[in-house]
DNA sequence: TTTAGGG
DNA sequence: CCCTAAA
């Protein structure tokens, strides 16, 4: 008689003892290796359930019951096996026969299919099975190839503590998509004109844990202000960071990630410092400073503390209410007040906890005038505190155009450039940043910022779309 | 090629 | 840190 349906063929196949199937899983694996739907063999599991075994269901069940004799012919269960098998050649079949049924042994994950089927063994360490480290002298032609800037930086040494100790950093080894060496030379043909950048964004080799430091860790907050969440490459790229040697921009990425969980984009918190590197190497190498790292797993600051108020923070505030009086938010932009992350709000506090009396009379206070930067330099803490007028409104466009009057009018007074102003807006650029411009968004006057913020809190979304800063 | 997202 | 889908 003719089978047409599946049905059909399914009956007769259990009706047919004789005929060996191995368990398996799915015969038509398709794109949706999901197991939505039900492998049309699966049923056949069900049927060599013995009574003995009632108590097992699915496949332990089927598994419990196969006994080594029904494995299949090698070459027959092959052709229907989507997945490569093999059998365990050592395991005779008349030793098989002859043998009581073995006690269940706990299965491997790979085992899972069939005790008598021998699956690849998953790589728990997929390092392991690669390449043993190059020599730095094999690997250096591409893999290692220091970055464009790294001539203005001493070369990595062991001294130089750039690199954990104890572990090299020819510690490379090739991907199995690596061909070889003869990859490397035959690859850079296809970056044609366009020179290779040694920032790749992916690693063509693996490289042990590499400790981020605080360095690095700042250069990409800073490099997130600059460019913007997920400009992980041009971070990466950017002249004046220098990341460590193989960082790739989706570890920026990760980093990035784990220092400022997306789900608190409120709340961006300062990474706890790390301390030098070469505490790490030594906690690595004594286990029991290790224990003695209280920051190990906490690389988020917890919001508490209050950093105290120095001394010359409280002269940038008797300056700063002598230019705008109230509006410490003002205070906060002008850049020519060093204040250190301080918050409008926090430097309202302050104030209020200096000057009590004086914090009291601002509702009085007359709220109207524009106050002008000439008064910086000719107030040298001589007169009273006396808040200046207040004007009314000032947006950040009035404060770039300031800036632009400064560097054009006061140029050569020693006046703080405008640089001046991201390193203290953010708290994240030095001096040295020389060649940043003040975008919109950074200057925005319903800002507050709290202690431990490194950032202002702006949500992802922002920064990404809204970069701080931008190039002249 | 590069990034987002999940592992 | 790795892998991969997706843009």
């Amino acid at each position: 008689m003719a089978m047409h349906s599946f049905d059909d063929i399914f009956d007769d196949i259990s009706s047919r003892s004789s005929l060996r199937i191995p368990p398996l899983q799915d015969l038509f694996p398709g794109p949706s290796t999901t197991s939505a739907r039900l492998s049309p063999l699966e049923p056949i599991a069900r049927v060599n359930i013995g009574s003995e075994t009632n108590k097992l269901t699915g496949r332990r069940a089927a598994l419990a019951q196969a006994k080594p004799l029904d494995a299949p012919e090698t070459d027959e269960w092959e052709t229907l096996a989507p997945v490569k098998l093999t059998l365990r050649p050592e395991v005779p079949k008349i030793h098989q026969l002859q043998e009581p049924p073995r006690k269940k042994q706990k299965l491997y994950d790979h085992e899972q299919i069939a005790d008598f089927v021998q699956l690849p063994k998953p790589q728990t360490k997929a390092r392991e099975n690669k390449p043993r480290p190059f020599q730095p002298v094999a690997v250096l032609n591409e893999l290692l190839e220091p970055p464009p800037s790294a001539a203005l930086f001493p070369p990595i040494t062991p001294s130089a503590g750039q690199e954990e100790q104890g572990r090299s950093p020819f510690r490379s080894r090739f991907s199995k998509t690596s061909k070889g060496e003869g990859e490397s030379s035959t690859r850079r043909k296809r970056t044609k004109g366009r020179s290779a950048s040694p920032t790749t964004t992916k690693r063509t080799y693996n490289r042990g844990r590499t400790k981020w430091t605080e360095e690095e860790t700042d250069q990409l907050v800073k490099g997130v202000a600059i460019y913007g969440v997920g400009r992980w490459k041009n971070i990466l790229e950017h002249p004046e960071f220098h990341f460590k040697q193989g960082r790739t921009s989706m570890d920026l990425k990760d980093r990035f990630r784990v220092c400022f969980p997306p789900d608190a984009p409120h709340k961006w918190v300062r990474p706890i410092p790390v301390g030098p590197e070469t505490d790490d190497a030594k906690s690595a190498s004594s286990p029991a400073a290790k224990k003695g790292s209280p920051h190990k797993d906490a690389n988020i600051l917890s919001r508490s503390r209050k950093r105290h108020w120095s001394e010359e923070e409280d002269a940038e505030l008797d300056k700063g209410f002598r230019l705008y009086g109230y509006q410490w938010n003002l205070m906060v932009k002008d850049p020519n007040l060093r204040f250190d992350r301080r918050s409008g709000g926090q430097i309202r506090d302050r104030f209020r906890l200096r000057f009590p009396e004086l914090y009291n009379q601002q509702d009085s206070a007359p709220q109207q005038k524009k106050p002008h930067d000439k008064n910086l330099n000719s107030n040298k803490n001589q007169q009273p505190l006396q808040a200046k007028p207040a004007m009314t409104s000032r947006r950040s466009s009035d404060f770039k155009e300031q800036a632009r009057n400064d560097e054009g009018d006061l140029e050569g007074e020693g006046r703080a450039p405008l640089k001046t102003a991201l390193s203290f807006t953010t708290g994240l650029l030095n001096a040295e940043d020389e060649h940043y411009k003040l975008s919109n968004s950074i200057l925005r006057d319903d800002w507050d910022w709290d202690d431990n913020l490194t950032l202002a809190p702006v949500a992802w979304e922002d920064m990404a779309n809204k970069p701080m800063f931008q190039f002249d």
